[in-house]
DNA sequence: TACTATTAGTAAAGCGGTTAAATAATGTAA
DNA sequence: TTACATTATTTAACCGCTTTACTAATAGTA
């Protein structure tokens, strides 16, 4: 059933069930009620994809982010999801890995004319590709781009520092990391460590690719092994993610010792399952729904406010969340007890 | 650009355009040549959103599967993504709980004329609106539907047969179980409890839905929180899924005891995170590779030969993955100990 | 009464492709 | 040289909807 058929069933043109099927003020109530009763009983299903050719528009965001089984991602694209709904667009997630590369994903996103595209971990050429193509285009984090580019993101280094004051505050001495040192987090973590005068011995670091860099479980896993093996360890080791955090704790685990007794961890995140872990995981927050609030925000903005939207970007606090693994909770109950 | 300015700038028809980028025979290879390179060098996107409209055909099909952020189901689409992607298509993955309700999801994928439909717990009145629209559909799972309808499941029966047989063979003797009693999974740990006169009390069956049903993971916790204030508590419990185990095995170890020591817990699924886990879970895998292959394999069979294609139900073993939850290594090591 | 506004509806072009049927150009055989 | 295939290209309709410009009918005003 089109509009065709409806408009000559009910001898109008085809203008009319057009117009009156969007309330247009052109057309009389009553040919509006007629028509509009008569699409109810028929179950008229409008052509969206007609419809999008027409306008030029498909109230489609494309996403392209990695792995949906990541927690952090999953949790994100859902509240993405979520906000645009709201919006009345619907999102069309692309998970990054079921592509050999980015511009696959980008190319199929752009052939099917989505409005704007959010996205992560793009390289600058992509990134430039994408901003010659003149489609509306936020990223979830920025990676050093030379360029102006929208993006949300959180603050990394904050939340390295809070964790590693946190460690201190609870008196440990000696810190890991398992991790890519390249980034923020670990520089903020980092830079409080050695404020302090306290100690992070090579050996103690542990950066994915060394070890085994494309699951973050698994490098978790290996790289605490490893850091088990040593005679001099750390008290405490601060995980890339907690993903990384839930593998290094198997690896405690499994050696015999125990988190956060033998050895402290701290995550970054706060997936939905880090409270439900045996041992519940110390974490940072890196609060999903506001990022996929403000890309939403920022994406539409662009999106109709075309060239004239400024560029915008939006920087989101993340909060300590204090559970089990770093021992804070289980030193204070030591120190009660000793009193 | 279009076909119409690339016709316009190398004179000849737009027709030519078309047909020389299909590649049709009917084209000499020097215009075909003059045409692909012209295209090459503007960089030509053609517009699907325009052949989808003139072809009738999206390539596209749609997913309606409950929470991404539910491991099993994420990692489910994953794979249903990769074999589609295999075969030229693209999966439209809409996440089930950003919609109020299902019919909302079915209306945006049939609107945007998808090819077809991969879902799973669907009503039965949503399953025949579907077949009315006359659109190819799959189901992951068969719910009891008075309707011939083609799915694809794994033998939930034989899973739950397995947990129970396995655990029999451990030595346990009282029974336990967290999920939904409705289900085959359940069904089959029961009946072969039962087969050998052991104990399943009603108070060690805790049913999602009295708990918290919404979370598999908060209800793991919750049920098994209530069976640890019993009196009598049975020794093995058999969780409904991975992130059921997961709550489960928390709520135990928060009351101070131990998995699978004073307790034993099976979970079903085998989530990636499972072996992750400090005590690594024993559970039932159900292979998402090849569930995703068969759900794909039969949604394309369906649209090409469209009404002709027989139903299809196919139903995949599950397989027990024993690990360290369950106890059996356990229980080995310390026999091997006494002798 | 004549003229202008206003309202309701329609015709037709356009969105960017595909494709069947028609046409033009070339080659081949009688 | 003519007739007929064969090959290459084009014309034009179509997919289902939107939207501008136009027409027709009615109401309002001087």
């Amino acid at each position: 059933m089109t509009q065709k058929e409806i408009a000559e069933t009910l001898n109008v043109s085809i203008a009319t069930v057009s117009l009156a099927l969007s309330d247009s003020p052109k057309i009389s109530d009553i040919t509006k009620e007629k028509i509009k009763d008569f699409v109810r009983v028929v179950k008229y299903r409008p052509n969206v994809i007609a419809k999008n050719l027409a306008t030029g528009k498909t109230w489609t965001i494309g996403i392209i982010f990695p792995s949906i089984t990541h927690s952090f991602y999953g949790e994100l694209v859902r509240e993405i999801q979520l906000n645009l709904k709201d919006k009345n667009y619907i999102g069309f997630y692309l998970p990054i890995e079921i592509f050999e590369k980015n511009q696959d994903a980008i190319d199929i996103l752009l052939n099917r004319k989505v409005d704007g595209i959010i996205a992560t971990q793009f390289n600058i050429e992509e990134v430039i590709r994408l901003q010659d193509e003149k489609i509306p285009i936020v990223l979830y984090k920025f990676m050093g781009y030379p360029i102006d580019i929208d993006y949300v993101e959180i603050d990394e280094y904050k939340g390295g520092v809070l964790v590693a004051q946190h460690l201190i505050k609870s008196g440990y001495k000696k810190f890991g990391f398992i991790g890519y040192i390249g980034t923020k987090r670990y520089a903020g973590y980092r830079d409080i460590i050695y404020q302090n005068n306290l100690i992070m011995n090579n050996e103690w670091i542990k950066q994915l690719g060394d070890v085994i860099p494309t699951d973050s479980r698994e490098s978790g896993y290996e790289g605490m092994k490893k850091i088990l093996l040593l005679k001099d360890k750390p008290e405490a080791v601060f995980a890339f993610n907690d993903m990384t955090a839930i593998g290094a704790m198997r690896a405690v685990y499994e050696a015999g010792l125990k988190v956060p007794e033998d050895i402290a961890i701290v995550g970054f995140d706060d997936i939905e399952e880090a409270k439900y872990l045996n041992i519940a995981l110390t974490t940072v927050n890196t609060s999903k729904k506001e990022i996929a609030k403000k890309l939403v925000e920022v994406i539409l903005e662009k999106i109709e406010n075309k060239d004239k939207a400024p560029i915008q970007k939006i920087i989101i606090e993340p909060e300590l969340v204090v559970r089990e693994s770093c021992g804070f909770y289980l030193k204070n109950k030591l120190k009660d007890m000793r009193m």
